[in-house]
DNA sequence: AAATATTTTTAGACATGTCTAAAAATATTT
DNA sequence: AAATATTTTTAGACATGTCTAAAAATATTT
């Protein structure tokens, strides 16, 4: 149907969009692909012609609802076997990326079906990110940033803003994953870092820096 | 490493050379590949230059030990996926290829081994072909075609010669599918055609053409 | 508003893999 | 062995996706 490169660059123009509201310009979406402007505007005018987004000269893009689908379609994808890896076959949560960014591209719509239902219809990948549904649905849970609770507060670490593995593996090793409760200890006025108590026992001193990339189900 | 194109030329080239024995000419790739013989000539030169098959002009090919040892993963990885599919997703014998072949260029060694560890590093695929072992050794089990069988022996359904989805279904439809034991009750003199007893009790006649698909593991 | 900086597009090129049509080499028939 | 048929290769083209360098458009500074 569409060429890796098509889903590639429909995803990140999804994510963009998702991110500013506005429409994307050319150099954003070269940054996200790790590719030339050049290249970009070549693609674009491919993508333009196959209606999958709306373009005009100098003024940036935005998706069609065909372009959308086929973004939600390969990020359901890559949030499924993201899932898959890490439940099934053992790989850490920083390790998924890299080989969910390949499995998203296998065209089977049974192979998708069949795996959610293998997972058990997963609503949240290893990173705390929705899984959008077989009819393209994402349910959106309203979450907090670590950084913005007041003293006292308490919820439950569901979700990272940052996805880098350098990230992951230090909330891996200080034992800040998904479901672990925290509550607010202590926030330190001149560097806003944030002393938490985590799963009611151990306690943790934590920077702003870090904080800022947590997301936090409070009830 | 090597492209899609790449992979799946030397696999073409090495279950074509585990047939014949001898040098694979130029024709014979295009008839396994789909594709033109000029298409071939221009790939057999690149894979050439890549020194992963000797080539002489008009005198056919031959893959190196590098060429062979890219075809035995890739054969690897389709057998170990096929599994996959057919244990874990349910995909019947017959629906497991397509969605392998393309699942046999995902590249990372670490999700290879996982998924080997996670099937419990299984001997063979749903077709009854053999999995190679992560050091490339495939261990061949002697197998007799059905049609080579004698009256009154008996064994075990353990391979197909023909892999098309048609057959499996029949053979599916029949319950003549792997690891059923069989006995030969009569070989009709006419048309080679086979009747046989199934699991020790039920009766079926096969034509010679389905027993010449089917391989027999005999004790 | 003119000058300057930045962003985006265009023009032309290249790599990969494919094709058709014609030429060359090899195999088969007479 | 010459004629014919078949196979293989070559030449030149095309599609996809990428790039550099230059041109064009837009945004920002003075």
């Amino acid at each position: 149907m569409y060429s890796y490169t098509e889903e590639n660059y429909l995803k990140a123009i999804y994510k963009l969009q998702e991110q500013s509201g506005e429409a994307i310009n050319t150099n954003s979406i070269a940054g996200a692909m790790a590719t030339k402007a050049a290249s970009v505007t070549d693609m674009i005018k491919k993508l333009s012609d196959k209606k999958l987004l709306k373009y005009q000269k100098y003024k940036g893009v935005h998706l069609t609802d065909a372009g959308k689908k086929i973004a939600i379609e390969t990020v359901r994808k890559h949030r499924l076997w993201e899932t898959f890896l890490h439940h099934k076959l053992n790989f850490l949560w920083d390790e998924v990326h890299d080989v969910a960014e390949q499995l998203e591209h296998i065209q089977s719509e049974a192979l998708i079906d069949k795996l959610d239902e293998y997972l058990g219809f997963p609503s949240h990948d290893p990173h705390g990110d929705p899984i959008p549904g077989r009819n393209g649905i994402i349910k959106v849970t309203k979450l907090l940033l670590l950084s913005d609770l007041e003293t006292g507060k308490h919820g439950i670490i569901s979700g990272v803003v940052n996805h880098s593995r350098l990230f992951l593996q230090y909330l891996q090793k200080n034992g800040l994953t998904l479901g672990r409760s925290i509550k607010i200890l202590e926030i330190n006025a001149f560097d806003l870092s944030v002393q938490i108590e985590l799963d009611k026992v151990k306690k943790i001193h934590i920077s702003n820096e870090v904080a800022r990339n947590i997301l936090i189900k409070t009830k």
